[in-house]
Formats: C-alpha cells, structure tokens, sequence
DNA sequence: TAGATTGTTAATCGATTAACAATC
DNA sequence: TAGATTGTTAATCGATTAACAATC
C-alpha cells in the first residue's frame, strides 16, 4: 500500500502531542484531531496504514500508541550521524540539543578547513573530508547531514553516497540527482523565506 | 484561482535554475524540466498561473522570466527581517549569507538573555525582546524568524503577532496557531530526521 | 510553409474527508 | 444494552499529467 510521505510528517506530530498528554491513558482520535488540528478522519487513516492500535468505543492507549509511532519512525532506538560542514549552521545543527533528545546522535563532524581539523566542538572531534568514506563505512553510519556551502555540496553528497550512506538531510541550496535508495531530503531556507514573501507580496493566502 | 502551495516553492527552483542558464537567451519548459527534474507539463501549468510569459513555438526569454519570476515571489525588492533567539541556530541564521543574497537583511536581532543584549553580531546589535514591539511597528517589519527554545515560542510568536507582523518562519519545534491572515511556516528539524529514519526503518520508499 | 512549443482543457492520479458497519 | 469510537470503504477534492489546438 502507498504511504503518503505527508503521513509520515504528520506521524511525527502526532507523537509529539502524545507526550504533551498527561492526565490520561487513553486518547481518541477526535482528541489527537484537537491536539494537533488534523482531522480525526486523518488520525484514524494515517494510523490505519500501519496496524489497528485501538479499541473500538475506547479510542487509543497512549502507552502503546507511543511504542508503536516510535516503531513506525525509526526512533525506538537510537542513531549516529555524521555532519560534514562545521561552518555556522553546521555548528548550530551540532549545538541542537533537540537532536540528541529525539535520538540522534552527531557522532562524527567533517570540514575541509585546516585550521579547523582535530579541534572539539561540543565534544565531537572534527575530521578532514578525506576521512568521511572510511569512518562512514567501518562506523556503518546510516545518516548525515550536509551544512557544506552551495559549490562543495554535489561532491560531498557523491562521496557520502560511494561510502554506503543510506539517508541524507541536505542544507546547501542545491539539488543533487541521488540513487532511488538513497532517501534525500532538502532543506532550502531562502526558498521558506521567498514563500513567506510570496504570501506578502499579493496581500493573502 | 486556486495556486498550489508547492507551485510556489517549485517557481523559487525554476528561478535558481534559470540563474545557470548562460549560455542563451530562451528556454523551453522542457529545458527547465531538464534542469530541474519536475516535468515540462509542470513547468507550463505553474507558470501559466501567474500569467502567459512564452512565445509559442520559441519558448521563454530567459530575462523575462527572471523578472517575472522576481515579481510573483516578491522578491524583486529587498526585505527587512526580524530575527528573535540569537543562541546557536539564530546566530547561525544572522551569519548565513544565503540570505542577503537573495535579499533578506536580518537587520534586527532580539533575545533575552541579558548578557547578549548591546553586543553586536554579524554587524546587528541584540535587543531585548521587550523592545520588539516597537521596533516591528516603527520599522514596519513583516518578515520574522522565531529561533528561540520550544518553551518560548508560543509567547515570542504572540508578541510578534500583536506588534503586527505579517510572516513568520518558525524553527521552535512548537506548532501555534495563529490567525489567518499571519503565515506561519514551521521548520521542524527532528521531524525531518524523523521522515529519514522512517525510511531507513521500513527499508525502502 | 513546416517545425516547435506555448497555454489550456480534459483525463488521471493520489490524498483527504465523509460515512458507517463493526465492535468494544 | 446504549453510547462511543475504531477501521475501512466510498465520495470528494485537489494536484499532476497528457493531449492538442493555437500560434509563433
């Protein structure tokens, strides 16, 4: 069955309003509907594509519907990842503490800056690019994230490809054909900003 | 007439993609469909909501549509921003140079922690969120960034609200709701690694 | 004119919503 | 049992793709 990716985003909310919920064991799909502003007709079906995890008449138990949502995503257990580029947003991305919290490890950090090679940055050695292929293949790291300027980013997503990498959050403003087995995902902040000014621009949604 | 919302982010690549273009003076919408993967059909149906740019049987002129592009994403003029959280990630965001490039000058910059406040950064002194008010009416800023931790968000985006911004671009991984007439556009890094590891998890797309 | 390519309409595809039988 | 709420099927809505007449 297809899975619409936008379900999976929404899976990820969906927990996240979980944990907000203290004064209960239970939740119905009406409430996670209010809790997160999707339909509770989008709940049902969006948990639906992956198992039946409630009870007629009752709704969901929190404790397992958890369990099951962390199951989905991947985050019931817990990941290293490599960051190449120790520039400004790569350094914030090594800071966010949210990532260690959600599961995520930043284990390994990558730059090409000499003067950078071999300094700790928040507890993370920072290693010269030419030693990305092998720590990725002997670490058997899945994960990285790319914070590397616009011209360098095509090489560097070549390189972590040849190394094995499998998933690939990408930061530079430019779009790399990948491989179908390679999840790529790109995060272009100018292109949020020109959406914002877009809305600006003719006055309404 | 009803404009989807990934229209828009695809006209901000065909305006990147058309910046590569040296080498003539037109395109075909399947020229650009080679440059930017999405099909020629795509191309034609995104543009022709905006308006008639081509010529039958020669294509695009390529400054033309440049401009024309500029102008449906608001981007044809240069844009104040206010950014509020200066810790790792707001820091990282006053020093990308993405940004002024494409014409969005972070000229005002806001947190609370009181040693920051008067020190410059990138050129921009912080102020105290306290001022922010002020500032966004008096400077009339329509354009926000919210950089701060989860737990502030929902304040700093209610204060920015009131003192009448328009848009806001939100990295706290925090949904408010806002009214209709604000657009908020959430950037939610775990979610992102969240949709990575559901791939990895499941094995395949 | 013949060839190329737009702009637009119609057909298809996919995702969301509504409805409701099943069931606790 | 009556009331509540799931899981699922069918209906609707919206976005993408295909097709082609218009036109340079």
């Amino acid at each position: 069955m297809k899975i619409p990716s936008s379900s999976i985003s929404r899976i990820s909310l969906y927990y996240r309003a979980l944990l907000s919920v203290k004064e209960a064991s239970v939740v119905s799909s009406e409430e996670v509907s209010l809790l997160t502003g999707f339909s509770a007709a989008q709940v049902r079906k969006d948990l639906a594509y992956f198992g039946q995890f409630g009870t007629p008449g009752r709704g969901y138990s929190i404790e397992i519907l958890k369990k099951e949502l962390k199951k989905i995503l991947g985050t019931d257990r817990e990941w290293d990842v490599a960051l190449v580029g120790t520039g400004n947003l790569g350094s914030a991305l090594l800071a966010y503490k949210g990532f260690k919290h959600q599961g995520f490890n930043i284990k390994y950090a990558f730059d090409n800056d000499k003067k950078k090679i071999n300094k700790l940055r928040q507890g993370v050695r920072i290693r010269p690019i030419d030693d990305l292929p092998q720590i990725v293949r002997d670490k058997k790291i899945s994960i990285a994230i790319v914070a590397v300027p616009q011209e360098s980013a095509k090489d560097v997503i070549d390189k972590l490809i040849d190394s094995g990498i499998k998933a690939i959050l990408n930061f530079a403003p430019k779009r790399s054909k990948v491989p179908e087995t390679i999840e790529l995902l790109n995060i272009d902040l100018s292109m949020e900003l020109e959406r914002l000014t877009y809305f600006l621009q003719r006055g309404q949604k």
